[in-house]
DNA sequence: GCCGTTTTCGGCCCGACTGTTTTCAGTCG
């Protein structure tokens, strides 16, 4: 049966095959796809069931786009996508991730050469074929056969896990921050979206010595390759393929090209059409009225320039943002978004009483009570879990630790917890009695990913339904770029943490970032309680809390549902009150 | 293809860089 994923996939091809079959990426109707896809993904909720007349309630979804959804969903086929994918086999489609080979040299090359897939596109650049076409020439054919040969590493497709982008790009932004010429730096894109995998990483930098700060960039440890440099804008490669694109602007205009390099692009165009609405224009370097900049420095003015609350970079996907945060929209409910200050505790936290642990409880606790935390949960590994778990005895040598510790931190309330391990069918560790005796327990998937979706699902609401359990941890076990996760039926999911009153987890280990943000908006609506964590196995890795904190923003998470936003009193109240029921 | 507090028709975001050109088209973000 088919699902909104479908749905939007059926979208997404319908977008990429008119782009070629218009010539155009700004073609209308390119455009609208790509609307009605952002509107569906905003609504959140399964579209499946809808008629076409409710469909088109959806923002972006017109009458034409609502008859294909249904014509979709109905025949398992649209008449319009057949149609042009017979006219453009996925062999050609698949030129388009080339870069530098746009929809309009496509037909070109595929008209007067007669190219029809990459074989032939590399004869005909053998042949020196290419450079005869008008606008072409040899660098061009050159800067092609380049490309092609790094497609799988470059191509328009090719997505960084976070996990990999992040670190990097800190870095980068830390070089440039030092270099004298250099007011300031920020990482945008969709890495400060919080994206789970980006294309390419955006930098901008504010600096009255552009050519200089240009120089120095060309001259980077980092650059492998230079894609492209002029007096303003740098891209090259790093030496494992990921794109990165430096854009220096004056410090005036540092927040006009800050909030253009963040995105995201449909944002943009929203906010661009809002100015435009307002009789002024919004480009990277102001919002301006005429000779007039109305708002440049800073993101904040622009957004109050244009009567809008300021929205978080974690929050700029055109989905419905915009209309929330409308100063002179009544309707308008903006979310009291979580904040990392927000943050009173972490609970999921290893010591090396794991197996994978790699600090010392006194440590690990040490650095928690440095962050001035109210409460921390120590949830090392339960039994089940073989080499990285604690047996019984263990566990209670464990709490006794825990318990001599606790007094020299009379500020923070140190919990005796528990990751439990959700087995193949929901059972967890140890016996029901000994469950019991950990303050706090969360538990998780660390095996068995490929069980059907309806087995999963109830084999995680089994867990759910256990009086001892308080928190789901890392919901799908996935891995970003390498490893899916379990498949689940969300909807039954969320119902069951909201019947049961346990949390849901927000896990902020960059490879992790589960529950999803999709998923966290999901749970939202329906007041589902959350809790942000850090799952840290060492010192090093309380950081994690702040990835964490901004992929619940982007699940527009509302700081009172985040239970570790809570109070020490009232989080305590709640952790046993669970255990009563 | 979508949309409407000027509109049911006529708009639809804006600019840097490159390679090819004597002024700009194509691509990208």
């Amino acid at each position: 049966m088919a699902t909104n994923a479908d749905v939007l996939a059926m979208l997404d091809e319908l977008a990429t095959l008119t782009t070629l079959d218009e010539e155009s990426p700004q073609s209308f109707k390119v455009r609208a796809y790509e609307k009605a896809r952002l509107g569906i993904e905003a609504h959140g909720a399964d579209i499946t069931a809808l008629s076409a007349a409710n469909l088109t309630k959806i923002d972006g979804v017109g009458k034409s786009t609502a008859s294909k959804i249904r014509e979709f969903l109905d025949a398992g086929t649209v008449t319009k996508l057949e149609a042009l994918r017979a006219a453009y086999p996925p062999e050609f489609v698949r030129l388009s991730k080339i870069p530098g080979l746009g929809p309009k040299t496509l037909k070109l090359v595929r008209h007067e050469l007669g190219v029809e897939d990459l074989d032939g596109l590399k004869q005909a650049i053998t042949d020196q074929k290419l450079r005869t076409l008008p606008r072409m020439g040899a660098t061009s054919e050159a800067k092609i056969a380049k490309a092609i040969e790094r497609l799988g590493l470059t191509g328009k497709d090719h997505r960084t896990p976070i996990a990999e982008a992040l670190p990097l790009a800190r870095r980068l932004v830390d070089d440039l921050r030092a270099m004298p010429e250099v007011h300031a730096a920020e990482y945008c894109g969709s890495l400060r979206r919080m994206s789970e995998t980006i294309g390419d990483i955006d930098v901008t930098v504010a600096s009255t010595q552009a050519a200089e700060v240009m120089a120095k960039v060309r001259a980077h440890g980092e650059v492998s390759e230079l894609v492209l440099s002029g007096p303003t804008k740098t891209s090259f490669l790093t030496p494992s393929g990921l794109q990165v694109d430096v854009r220096v602007v004056d410090p005036s205009q540092f927040g006009a090209a800050t909030l253009y390099f963040t995105g995201s692009k449909a944002h943009n165009i929203a906010l661009r059409q809002r100015a435009i609405d307002r009789g002024v224009l919004l480009n990277e370097y102001g919002l301006v009225d005429g000779d007039e900049v109305v708002a440049s420095a800073t993101e904040q003015d622009i957004y109050a320039a244009l009567d809008l609350q300021y929205v978080p970079p974690t929050m700029r996907e055109a989905t419905g943002e915009i209309q929330a945060a409308a100063i002179d929209n009544d309707d308008a409910r903006f979310p009291d978004l979580v904040e990392l200050g927000d943050i009173k505790g972490d609970l999921h936290y290893h010591t090396d009483r794991s197996g994978d642990g790699r600090s010392s409880l006194a440590d690990m606790v040490a650095q928690a009570a440095a962050k001035g935390y109210s409460y921390l949960a120590i949830t090392d590994h339960g039994e089940d879990l073989a080499i990285n778990g604690s047996t019984a005895e263990q566990m209670l040598e464990h709490r006794d630790n825990i318990r001599e510790l606790q007094e020299q931190y009379p500020e923070m309330t140190i919990l005796f917890g528990c990751e439990l391990n959700i087995g193949r069918t929901g059972g967890l560790d140890y016996d029901d009695d000994f469950r019991a005796l950990f303050d706090y327990t969360v538990a998780s998937v660390h095996s068995h990913y490929d069980e059907s979706q309806a087995d999963q699902t109830a084999r995680v609401i089994r867990a759910i339904e256990d009086p001892t359990v308080h928190s789901i941890g890392h919901l799908t076990g996935r891995y970003i770029g390498r490893r899916p996760g379990i498949e689940l039926n969300i909807d039954k999911l969320l119902d069951a943490l909201v019947a049961n009153g346990v949390a849901l987890e927000i896990n902020g280990a960059l490879s992790r970032l589960d529950a999803a943000a999709d998923v966290v908006r999901r749970a939202v609506d329906r007041e589902v309680k959350l809790v942000i964590n850090s799952d840290s196995h060492h010192v090093s890795e309380l950081g994690r809390m702040e990835y964490g904190v901004r992929t619940a923003q982007r699940g527009w998470a509302q700081r009172d549902l985040v239970i570790n936003t809570w109070p020490r009193a009232d989080l305590l109240a709640w952790v046993a009150g669970r255990a009563d029921n």
